[in-house]
DNA sequence: TCGACCTGTGAAAATCCTGTGAAAGCAGGC
DNA sequence: GCCTGCTTTCACAGGATTTTCACAGGTCGA
């Protein structure tokens, strides 16, 4: 393994001696670290982009479970640990379930926390190994991370940076399905709330640009009630019909049209 | 969504008393255990797809750390949970930073290991929602989780979400016989209210499908009284005009009749 | 062989999902 | 503050999918 980008982490907790000790070595380490003695909303949790938060509850009072709930629910990602004094068996099964990644119990070494810390958090590092290579060429269109931009021969899409985003992400699984909800939690970092069309709006504002510099092409393939498919397909093969070659690629999307 | 797959777990361990209680659990919440009093072969970890390993170094001797170590290394997407009796902070932490996911104490709670357990997976399965494992085949079918669909040769049934599923779940578990409501519990992801028919009409919809693409062969056999089971079988006894050769399945299928 | 149960089917009815246009909400620059 | 471009939210229309029903045909045990 080889050298772990910077962990991001917030610590809600008002024990200031383990706060103390805690910041110094995750310092240290390189880590970037927030602190406070009360709930940080939600909101701008996921504004801060963290790998990892180590809280303990006690802190949060009443609502607690709730805000846990929420923080979980909302950003799935995030690798949450509670940390706490005493707990039954029932709450830490109940925290783990609910979305809890770890539980420890104070007093704790420091040095443990941080380990379980840097566990929880170690799925993201896994994340992609992004090809630093040439840009990405799919059907008429390149794709060139380095300035946020596709185009169609030299002529820009004029994508804005979310476009940017989710066409990137489609054109890095092309070929596979991914579901709404998936695609929203990389593209957006969060969790999508129930009904939320964004992806499908953005999904559209894509086929609109795509359409009219590069007609001819259809790359985004809709699977009904399931997600989208990025996909290059040529649709100039002039009869359809009766053509008598066409690429697997071909063959197989026309039979299955975009389910 | 619905229902969270059925989660495939190992334990090396050999307190049996423990061993039993948990086995009893995980069963009950629908999982597959292997249960194993020495270490494991990393080869065969990894042949048996799991999604978590739950293991008592002590079991393991002396060569546990290398074990251990070789085993996260091999497999960087199960989720591995230490379980033992006792341990100093120095020990979690190296087991921790190895990459091991969790370390519990014993004696500890059964249904708190399993909620650990479980916690360990649900990370694992979001850092990778990858295509796990190439498409499974089975007859003349090709099924592609990454795709939604099922294919014979390069054409697609169109299945949609749930016929998918369902195929999905049959494939899943080749041979055996489900039943009604283990299936409508699992695919639609809550218990099917008495009198449903959903499955049976379902069935019939990929019987169709795949009559349609793949007749000569018989996939879903119906079990009077009790579910459905999938198993292709090659129809026409004769020669089939592109296999020469017969799968230990197709085989057995043969002899063994429908019931 | 006869009934009591199950399962297969076709089609109507009820739901759910996606595409779309447009308005409302925001943030940054002048 | 006002403008401008981007994002989010809404409501509706048209389809696609799922559920539900009623009935026909099969299977099993007595």
């Amino acid at each position: 393994m080889n050298q772990q980008q910077t962990i991001r982490l917030a610590v809600i907790d008002d024990d200031s001696g383990f706060v103390t000790v805690l910041a110094k070595r995750t310092e240290a380490a390189g880590w970037q670290q927030r602190t406070s003695s009360g709930a940080i909303p939600p909101e701008e949790l996921v504004a801060m982009k963290l790998n990892a938060l180590l809280v303990d509850p006690t802190v949060l009072g009443e609502d607690a479970w709730l805000y846990l709930e929420r923080v979980c629910g909302m950003l799935p990602d995030l690798g949450v640990v509670v940390c706490t004094e005493r707990s039954t068996v029932a709450q830490r099964v109940r925290g783990l379930r609910l979305g809890i990644d770890d539980w420890i119990t104070k007093p704790c070494h420091p040095e443990e926390a941080i380990a379980r810390l840097e566990a929880v958090s170690r799925r993201r590092r896994r994340a992609r190994p992004r090809v630093e290579a040439g840009p990405v060429v799919a059907g008429e269109l390149e794709i060139r991370a380095d300035r946020f931009q596709a185009f169609v021969g030299e002529v820009s899409l004029d994508l804005t940076r979310r476009e940017f985003e989710l066409l990137q992400l489609l054109a890095d699984s092309q070929g596979q399905v991914l579901e709404r909800e998936g695609i929203y939690q990389r593209v957006w970092g969060y969790a999508m709330a129930h009904g939320d069309r964004s992806v499908d709006v953005f999904i559209r504002k894509l086929r609109q640009k795509l359409e009219k510099l590069s007609p001819g092409w259809s790359y985004i393939h809709t699977h009904f009630g399931v997600g989208y498919r990025f996909d290059p397909e040529s649709l100039d093969s002039k009869q359809p019909l009766h053509s008598s070659f066409t690429s697997p690629t071909q063959a197989r999307n026309k039979l299955s049209l975009s389910r």
